[in-house]
This record gives C-alpha cells, structure tokens and sequence, in this order.
RNA sequence: GGCCCUAUCGUCUAACGGCUAGGACAUGCGGUUCUCAUCCGUAAAAUCGGGGUUCGAUUCCCCGUAGGGCUACCA
C-alpha cells in the first residue's frame, strides 16, 4: 500500500474566505505532482485562527476544487487514513507535540502579553533593530514557570532557535537557500488559546499525514528554516519543499481578495469553463517548451514538471484566460455547450414555443463562436426572445434613403412569405436571399435592412440563421414593424 | 530597517554559451464577410544598468537598480 517512495502532497487552505485563483493553481500543481506519480493528493483545512474563520469558506472550497475536476483522495468531508483532516480537531495532537518540544528543550513556555510584545517591537523597529523576542521567558527558573502554569497564567510555547546554525532549504523550484539561525524569531508554536500557529501545525500534520512533497507559494520560503528546525527537533524525516512562484495583480503585488476579483466563485458564476482554467492556470508559472499551449488535464498530466516550473512572479491576465475560455467553448460539443448555457438565457418558461430543444440549441450554435464566458449569451440573445426598440437610422445601409429602405424590406418580406414553412430552413433563405441581393450593388442593400428589422441590432449573426429560428410569422412581423418605422 | 526571492516584447513565456532572440494573448493593418464573431495573413513590440569570465553571453560570476515576499499568539 503506502510504500517510502509513495508521493504525497496536499493542499491546505485556510477557511478564511473563499477558494480563490491562487489557492486553485497552488492546488494544480499539487495534485499534478502526486497523481503523475500514482500518488495521493490530500485536502486539509488549516482553520487554526478562530478570528478569522469564515462560515461557508470550506464548503465552497470542496465544491471549487470538484468543479476544477482536482479530486482529492483524503480530505475532511470525505475522510481518509489519517484523520481528521480539520486542524480545529486536532488540537490534542500538537499540544502533545508542543508538550514533547518543552521536555526536550526545544522550546519554552512564554507568559509575555501581547501588549508587552508590541511595545518590545516598537522599541526594536525605532532602534532599526530587526523585531525578535528577547527571549526573557526563557530565563525563568522551573519553580517560576510551576507556579504560573498552577495559577493558570495565558501562555505560549516558543520554539527555540539554536544559536550559530545555518539552515539549508533544498527547493525543488529554487535550489538551495540558506538561512542563519540568528535572523530567526522564537516563533509561537503554541497559541494561549491552545490553537497551534500554522508552523507547528503544517510540520505536525504533514509528518502525520506522510506528505513527501510540501508545495505551497514562495511567501512561505523564510518560514520554511523554521520548519526543518522542528523536523530536526523531532527527529522526523525532513520532506521535499517546492515553493511556487505568487500570482501577481497587475500592479505587481500579491494577488489578494482586497485587489481583483480572485474568487472561483465569480468566474465560475460568469461561465469560465474548469478546461479554461486548469489550463491558464497552469501555464502561470509553468510551460512545457514547446509551442504546444493547450492542455488538457491529462496531458498536463503526463507533461507537467517541477523543473519547469518558473521562479518569478506571474500577473494573472484575463485576457489570456479569456482566449483560452473562447477556445474551449468553441471545442465543447453542442449538446453539451446548451445544457451549460440554458440557465444564463432569459427565462425559457416565458417563450415555452423557443424553450423547445432544438430551437435553444440553435440558438447556442450561432452564439458558439462569439462567446469567450457563458454568461454572454443573455445578453446576446435576448432580441431572439423579445425585440429590442430599436432606432430606425440603424436600418441604413450606406447611402440608402428611406424609399430603398422599404423597397429592399418589400423584398426581403416577399423571399420570405413565398418560402414555403416545410422550407424555412437558414440554407434555404439564404440560398434565395443571396440570389436577389447578387442583383444588387452590393449584397448589403438587402442583407443589411433585413437583418436589423430581424436583430434590431447593429451587430448580429447573419439574417438567414435569425429568421430560422424565429420562424417565419415571426420573421415577417419583425420586417412589417421597420417598415411601420421608417413612416 | 533586516533577511530572502526575482528580472526576455504591454502580458504569459521559449531559447539548458553559438542562427535575423521564437511562440501565444492583447494591439495595428489587410483578406474572407451585409454587420459582429470566427478563420487566414501581416506588422510593431523585449534580453534592467555596469563590470567581469569566454573566441563568443539572454544564458555563468560580481556590483548596482527595480519589483516582490517575509519580518504577528494571521495563514
């Protein structure tokens, strides 16, 4: 079953909002990594700051990563050998560990107050001095630290960070990076309210849960010493790290809730396509070197490679991520494609006669390749369902004068009365169509009045397709009406 | 302030010392087209600066510069 070499790698959010892009390549690449080597990939909630818990947020993280088709084989709803995989259930676990930590010496149990803490750190930060505990908790003789713990005094457990050491961090993404044990900070382990901090918990839990593979984006590679420390401190094995690079705003700094719109929630409201996604997403920051820029999952799969993966920051453009959704939208089969774009057209239960299956499907057809999200096509449709007031000079092909106008919509109107119902086909109509406006100057003489007294629009699909599917009584009281128009 | 990371077209990126620095998105122009969209063609567009190393640097090294991250009883 789980053998030494087994890949495993996990996601761990924390439930402090909702999934968001980041979050989601940061998960892709994880789950590339396990899976390509037969592995496992893990969800866990990182829900260790009671502050900042947000009702809802795992939930719609199970869902988002469903929805992305990142199905992981052990996470809290689903369970696995190694749970719970909520760290709010856990608590005993790193207390125990904490607890093992103060035995060995590792760490010291701290009564400071905050306030006491950030007059310290002001202090430190006025004198240009780098912010650290100045470790006085640590000089506490055992009968002083007895008697707080008895009296029940808040505390903390601190790490202790050895003095004179060099801490290498072997990264899969960036090489070797190294740290002097002097620029670190006795980090809290413990918190007063018996919560770990995310840096007992992530070592804990991944020793747990025998993740091989510890990913996550580079905001966490100064963190990371701390981290071998405890790995050391315990005499766990020391895992494989791959810092990420960040997906970037626009403006270069970190993408976050408070700048753009990162929430998959959105996107995948507006209709981007999982396809769409997984592919931007994973070219943001990775490539295979090839000119090759369409992937599917599986392909990613076989390809993907944490050599390639890039070191610097990438700004997340939606541009590109709505090429790529044009792109599959214009693969998706039509039967498909319909099912996905019914509940963005207006309510069907009001023109049950253009509900009808087929005629929807039409309608998603002509839209196929001039949508790039979804949610479009409401608002491009909407004149097949009701036609929109429109403004009678729209009805102006060139130089054409109101007498051209009417004489050109009298023959569209007779084309169209003499086709024949069993015939009202779009190859038909336009078959005819385009036969009289070959007569013409200009082909747009008749096409163009036409197609505005049917669209009421400046830009539309081609008249033949509209008059199809509106049918032709329909049709012909649409051109009657632009005729009444123009007076 | 300290520590760390990063640096090729506007954006995502290719070129693991050796061609006119390639591709994609976006943009401009042109073709197809009644319009839009699609599709096709085409153009413009980049190696942050300075030193080295080398016959030769986008590539390796150093120093700057710029941007970013971290520096919480947040993750």
């Amino acid at each position: 079953m789980s053998s030494k070499n087994q890949v495993r790698t996990r996601f761990a959010p924390s439930p402090t909002g909702y999934l968001h892009i980041g979050g989601l390549r940061t998960a892709l690449y994880a789950y590339l990594i396990a899976k390509q080597a037969s592995g496992q990939f893990v969800l866990r909630l990182e829900d260790t700051d009671l502050e900042r818990y947000v009702a809802g947020a795992a939930e719609a993280i199970y869902s988002g990563l469903k929805w992305a088709g990142l199905h992981y084989d052990e996470g809290p709803d689903i369970g696995g050998p190694y749970a719970p995989y909520v760290q709010s259930q856990r608590l005993d676990t790193y207390k125990k560990y904490a607890n093992e930590l103060v035995a060995k010496g590792h760490a010291y149990y701290c009564f400071c107050d905050k306030k006491t803490l950030e007059e310290m750190r002001q202090e430190q930060v006025a004198k240009k001095q780098a912010p650290k505990y100045d470790r006085l908790c640590f000089s506490l003789s055992q009968e002083k630290i007895d008697v707080k713990l008895k009296a029940g005094e808040p505390h903390v457990v601190r790490m202790k960070i050895p003095a004179g050491r060099v801490i290498e961090v072997n990264d899969l993404v960036r090489g070797k990076v190294s740290y002097k044990s002097e620029e670190l900070d006795d980090q809290v382990l413990l918190k007063s309210d018996g919560y770990p901090t995310y840096h007992l918990a992530v070592v804990v839990d991944d020793h747990l849960m025998k993740i091989s593979h510890v990913t996550r984006t580079e905001e966490w590679l100064p963190s990371t010493p701390k981290h071998i420390l405890l790995y050391e401190y315990f005499g766990w094995q020391i895992p494989q790290f791959a810092h990420f690079p960040l997906i970037l705003n626009p403006d270069k700094t970190k993408m976050s809730k408070r700048t753009g719109d990162v929430a998959m929630g959105n996107y995948i409201k507006k209709g981007y396509l999982p396809e769409a996604m997984i592919n931007y997403l994973a070219f943001l920051g990775w490539n295979p070197g090839t000119a090759k820029e369409i992937y599917s999952m599986e392909e990613l799969l076989k390809e993907f490679s944490l050599e390639r993966v890039h070191k610097a920051g990438a700004i997340f453009n939606i541009e590109k991520l709505n090429w790529y959704n044009g792109h599959y939208i214009k693969q998706m089969p039509l039967d498909k494609l319909t099912g996905m774009c019914i509940p963005y057209l207006p309510d069907p239960v009001s023109h049950p006669e253009r509900s009808e299956g087929s005629k929807i499907k039409k309608i998603v057809a002509l839209e196929q390749e001039r949508l790039q999200v979804l949610s479009e096509i409401g608002e491009h449709t909407a004149f097949f369902f009701a036609l929109p007031p429109f403004d009678k000079a729209l009805l102006k092909w060139k130089e054409m004068n109101d007498e051209e106008i009417k004489k050109s919509l009298d023959m569209a109107k007779d084309i169209i009365t003499n086709t024949p119902d069993s015939e009202f086909t779009k190859e038909k109509l336009s078959e005819t169509l385009l036969a009289e406006a070959a007569k013409m100057p200009n082909k747009g003489y008749l096409l163009w009045p036409l197609r505005v007294a049917l669209s009421g629009q400046k830009n539309s699909p081609p008249p033949f397709d509209i008059a199809e599917i509106l049918g032709k009584e329909e049709s012909l009281e649409r051109i009657k009406t632009a005729v009444y128009s123009i007076g």
